[in-house]
DNA sequence: CTAGAACTTAGAGTGCACTCTAAGTCAATT
DNA sequence: AATTGACTTAGAGTGCACTCTAAGTTCTAG
């Protein structure tokens, strides 16, 4: 009987297991990144179900890729479009995949460039 | 003979060989970013020599890896303390190296979550 | 010498992604 | 029943990093 927790949970809590502020949260769900909108309980205070956690935590995902907003919601448009837009979709989520791999390059390459300057460092030769 | 540019250039050409638009690249001098101020040929027009160009390659690698405006001043501040500085230096740009990484691994963490979402799509199991 | 392009400055404007505020409502405790 | 604290909304405010504008100056070509 051991189930994992499956109780709808408050923003707050939502805002814990996110590691989002509520603020953030009540954000993505205005700028319609939400799948469908939040449950309500009281008719007012919204309660977050675990396929909602989960939500957005793939949308952090997309953010922590560099995704804009905009895009996730282009996303987000397709997923609420219905399996018509399967094909849409990955063709979305691929093209990201190569900015993302362009942005790790990038990145990476600029570390390197900074780790040799912080060898310069070590070794006592620099100036700038 | 062939010795390579080091001819100071305009800040167009500046611009165009730093990849930065002219407007940042004033701005970057503003921010107090450039070591020493970029000189001026005729009282006024901008010359970059190469060291300035280097400069902002630099900056570039920096400010790539999200390193923001402040903490590059920081840097800067620090390069133009002289020799004193060299240990600050070290430590500064060895803290933004673990930031790097981190970043690094948050980004391929991200990427193999999306990269799971397209396999899912390819094989025409999903969703959302 | 003149026209036009490129440059200069200070400061205002932009876009993004939140983040906060105000004024009020709801829930839990005393 | 009243207080306290979490929640609600719409909308304003913030911080970052540019980006653009206006009004004027300087360089270059003809």
């Amino acid at each position: 009987m051991t189930i994992t927790e499956t109780q709808p949970v408050s923003i707050s809590e939502a805002a814990e297991l996110t590691g989002m502020s509520t603020h953030a949260l009540r954000y993505y769900e205005r700028a319609g990144l939400m799948l469908n909108s939040v449950d309500r309980a009281s008719s007012t205070h919204r309660r977050y179900t675990d396929a909602d956690i989960r939500w957005v935590e793939f949308l952090t995902k997309l953010r922590s890729t560099a995704m804009p907003i905009a895009r996730v919601r282009d996303y987000v448009d397709l997923v609420r479009g219905g399996n018509d837009t399967f094909a849409a979709r990955l063709e979305l989520l691929r093209a990201h995949r190569e900015t993302v791999i362009a942005q790790l390059e990038e990145m990476t390459r600029s570390l390197v460039a900074i780790d040799h300057k912080i060898a310069l460092y070590e070794e006592g030769i620099l100036g700038s």
